[in-house]
DNA sequence: CCTTGACCTAAAGTGAGCTTTAGAAATTAC
DNA sequence: GTAATTTCTAAAGCTCACTTTAGGTCAAGG
């Protein structure tokens, strides 16, 4: 495959990291697109580097694929996306990154004067009712 | 049941928010411990209550269970835990809070350096090479 | 006493985010 | 040309943290 041309799955595998399998998993997700070439496999525009590159961030921030998924529907589809585009996208994300980071600061901090209070009562315990914005919606593990 | 006793389960969950199912499954995860009455029902001890604010709080930061249940290896089995017990805990897990946050905001200012910046190589990209200290060792949601 | 609601166990189901498997076709390396 | 590697799809499997279900037992109120 010659420079400049459109990545087999395997080379973006290699590059990113990110497994062949996860790769077209995010396919079937909608994060990704892919062309193919005249055997059916996928050839990946230059560009989806750094898609994945976004999508490997905002996980490790938490954000589910669906959020990601949100986030992307700003991203033009015809056309390979420019500094603006992603500037966009940037702005939006950097405000969610900032409250949560404020809220796990607030609870952090919440716990610094609860634990060890000797308060035995739920109702009271700033712990206990700190800032739920941090509280996920679904199951599953957080932020790590 | 008089109020100074033990807990049932459904006092419990009215008390901290946590579901019946959610409290029994943490008993089989050895996150909690209980009595049982004469009819097999279980009867917690009040200091309970303050184990499951801290599981919830955990949770919150993203604690897996496995890690809440390292964690309370350091309360004693055999007495209530004092405020010195619950200090030990908490400053263990307050060092692990703050390089977490820490990790995240390195993140953060990596990600404003980086979306819009032009790189187009992996390999150049602060973002692609921020702190891994926050990846997730496993599969599954993380943060939110 | 008897009904209603709380509680019991064990096992199966759920959803997110992937990975693994199986069998076949395409591509690359020699 | 052929062997090894990569890629393909579809479906099943996996982990985590629970919830739901099914079929009972226990406890509190009237």
């Amino acid at each position: 495959m010659a420079l400049g041309t459109e990545l087999s799955i395997g080379q973006v595998a290699q590059r990113t990291g990110v497994a062949v399998s996860a790769l077209r998993y995010y396919e079937t997700q909608g994060l990704l697109q892919a062309n193919r070439n005249a055997g059916g496999q996928r050839r990946f525009a230059r560009a989806t580097l750094r898609r994945i590159s976004f999508i490997i961030a905002a996980q490790k921030f938490g954000f589910s694929i669906a959020r990601i998924r949100e986030l992307f529907v700003n991203l033009p589809e015809n056309r390979t996306p420019n500094e603006t585009d992603w500037s966009k996208i940037a702005l939006e994300f950097r405000a969610e990154l900032d409250a949560k980071i404020a809220s796990l600061e607030k609870l952090r901090d919440n716990l610094d004067g609860c634990i060890g209070c000797g308060c035995l009562s739920m109702k009271k315990c700033a712990l206990y009712n700190a800032d739920d914005k941090v509280a996920a919606h679904g199951a599953g593990a957080q932020l790590l």
